[in-house]
DNA sequence: GTCTATATTCCGATAGAC
DNA sequence: GTCTATCGGAATATAGAC
């Protein structure tokens, strides 16, 4: 299944850590799903922190960088963030390891550990959104704020899926990927409708 | 400070579970902060699942009861769905013993706990949510997913307020719930200032 | 690089005195 | 209702054989 145990390690840690949370998790759980023994992640992690951080570090490098390639293609601001709400809404929908880690980072994660995850995860996708949204806001609007929204109202989303099924009128169509990706555009779209900056 | 030491225990464990998890806080250190010995917790309560379900309960219990109040007195849809911004943003922002603690059980809780938080917290606020944007979507679109975006929105700007020291542009100002809140009443009214169906 | 075995600390929980 | 004392087990981590 795997090159090498190391890895192993890693990807069997971050799968845990992300259902159950760092310190639900033992060495021994993690030793225990990847078929080697707890002195065996002794010899590749100098311990628990160290495990913890290599997970975060293999889960959350380079995931922005297919965001790169999708918008080189389109050229239409209006295109390019309806692509970046469809990417978005996807990546948090279908790498739920991915998504759940970076939860709990934004509640749990520590001055250095936040400011990590907005190097790797954050910073280019929000430059993007923001430079998006900054030709398209009207006078007096906050595009820093409306970038937080854009990328906030699709964790949200994602999040309050949890619960859907158990509000009045909630369906699984509700949870569908596309159904959000295509709610979210519309909703953005009449949000930013008003005549751009760029226009005046 | 508290009348008797049981709810001086259910205050202490939440405090403590919002800040660390569940699983990170032990029955001494809520013995400890509270100033008694971890043999009483077990006085009071059966064990620590026991102790996790009041001290959710006590936090989440009657959170809607200031809403209702809020929203009997304005009788315009537009006013009513700003109140309810103000109040939801000032909520999570000020109450972090209540948005840690929400966004814990969205992430973790099971299928017993979400249906609890549902009823308790998210019920009403939602339904309410949803017959004001009932009123003013668009044909074809989905009021429940409106419902979900506002609620959603707001949750997303709190939860993101973690890193915005962090990203290009970011300060204080983003924090404030005031910014907050005018920020996102004017993205709403963007988003529903076309004709509502009422008008139709 | 992986194992067996173990040291040490901490955990949840209980018994019983006061 | 709160305490002292403690049990059995599980946690992180290490030592050393293979």
């Amino acid at each position: 299944m795997h090159h090498d145990t190391r890895t192993a390690i890693i990807e069997a840690a971050a799968s845990l850590f992300s259902d159950l949370g760092y310190s639900a998790v033992s060495m021994r759980d993690v030793a225990n799903k990847v078929g080697v023994t707890p002195a065996n992640l002794y010899h590749h992690f100098k311990g628990k922190d160290e495990l913890i951080r290599e997970a975060l570090a293999h889960v959350f490098t380079h995931k922005t960088a297919s965001l790169e390639a999708l918008l080189n293609v389109n050229q239409d601001a209006d295109e390019k963030l309806e692509a970046f709400v469809h990417w978005l809404v996807h990546l948090l929908a279908e790498d739920k390891i991915f998504c759940r880690l970076l939860v709990r980072e934004l509640t749990d994660g520590d001055a250095g550990r936040l400011e990590y995850l907005s190097k790797t995860v954050f910073e280019r996708p929000f430059t993007l959104v923001r430079s998006l949204a900054s030709t398209r806001v009207r006078d007096g609007e906050d595009d820093f704020l409306a970038a937080v929204s854009i990328i906030g109202v699709v964790l949200g989303q994602v999040q309050l899926g949890a619960i859907v099924r158990h509000l009045p009128g909630g369906c699984s169509d509700h949870l569908d990927p596309d159904v959000i990706t295509r709610h979210v555009i519309a909703a953005l779209r009449e949000c930013f409708k008003t005549t751009s900056i760029k226009d005046a």
